[in-house]
DNA sequence: CCTTGTTTGGCACTCAGTGTCAATGATGGC
DNA sequence: GCCATCATTGACACTGAGTGCCAAACAAGG
């Protein structure tokens, strides 16, 4: 039976799991920055972290998802972020600020990386199609979210709605962030691209 | 050299082509509705149609295209009746009325296929990714349209929300009218949507 | 030390997608 | 009617993603 020998809640499996995981992500950053994301196979992505292409497929459901793998982290932060926020603050509120949270702290870790990962999230066609889907998914759940904030149980149009625009205007100010090199201040960049979006269908 | 024949503007060439085509797209409806998407091969699809593998692949480049297809010829046509409206129309009503006069006609055609369309690209997770693609790709050439309209020669956030928010609702319509089976109005429930849409951010 | 459960690598397989080439079949010029 | 031309097709071979399966290696606890 598996069995605690750690404080931070993880077995010592567990974290080498996680250690195998980090290394396959950052040797496939590597990668695609230096050949490009098509040019890369997963034969490389495996031996570059030292580990076998079956063991590559445990890890990672396909090529894509190591590049995604992050966005899908800071998906989930955005839910409970949301969901930990008061119920009576408006949806743009809850979720722009739900937002700043995840990124502005994970972003400046490491501006370099987040940038280049942007980009290539936007350039290569097929990532670009990737993270559309994951958008696509995180919406339906965010949605659900907003909806249970609501005292519903299940979620309305305008639930879907609110939700999609805000991730709009997610998507829209990383993109802007990363255009700017990473040098523009992201919480500012955010309340801009939430006013906008707010501001959409507006005559 | 290529001579017209003809004067609906095709040449016969064409016309078979599109034949082709059409029966491809039709015999992947059929053994989609049958076996479901994944459970269906390539090889399948082809000799359904009466054609090689290697045709198959010069009609469309991947075995989802045979699907998503029809959703191009759809974004093609709102992208072009967003051009054809007048430039003082606020954004949303150019759209939502682009979308009407492409979606009516086409949806009333044939509801039934419709239907089970909007369904399986609902459902089938493979479908459903590729349709968040395309959504994003259109999201771009539309924000153009809409900064062309306004004068600009590249599009400013905002045309790019608006983009947006009306594909989001144009979506939630089409979801929300299969889940009807087609019974609803299909252009008041895109008011609706539009309407709601415009309500997202609004507290 | 032994047992039990997990991780790993190797192998084989299916299937999507692409390049190449030779055969076929229109089409247009003569 | 005949010939040169260009497009379409099918066959073959190949790469690469993703999966199932099994046996070896490796922890961990009793």
């Amino acid at each position: 039976m598996r069995r605690r020998t750690e404080q931070p809640g993880l077995t010592l499996a567990e974290r080498k799991r996680q250690l195998v995981r980090d290394e396959l992500a950052d040797a496939a950053l590597r990668l695609l920055a230096k050949q490009g994301f098509e040019a890369t196979t997963v034969d490389e992505l495996a031996a570059a972290a030292g580990v076998s292409r079956r063991t590559f497929f445990r890890y990672f459901a396909s090529k894509e998802d190591v590049v995604i793998s992050s966005v899908v982290v800071v998906s989930e932060g955005i839910l409970s972020e949301v969901q930990a926020r008061p119920a009576d603050e408006p949806p743009a509120v809850a979720i722009r600020e739900a937002v700043k949270a995840v990124t502005v702290e994970d972003f400046a870790q490491d501006r370099e990386k987040s940038v280049a990962l942007i980009r290539h999230t936007q350039r290569v066609p097929a990532l670009r199609a990737r993270f559309a889907e994951r958008l696509d998914l995180l919406r339906d759940d965010l949605a659900l979210v907003l909806a249970r904030r609501a005292g519903r149980d299940t979620p309305v149009p305008r639930d879907q709605f609110a939700a999609g625009l805000g991730l709009l205007a997610f998507a829209g100010a990383m993109q802007y962030w990363a255009d700017t090199d990473g040098r523009a201040d992201p919480a500012g960049v955010l309340d801009v691209a939430f006013e906008e979006a707010g501001q959409a269908f507006v005559v």
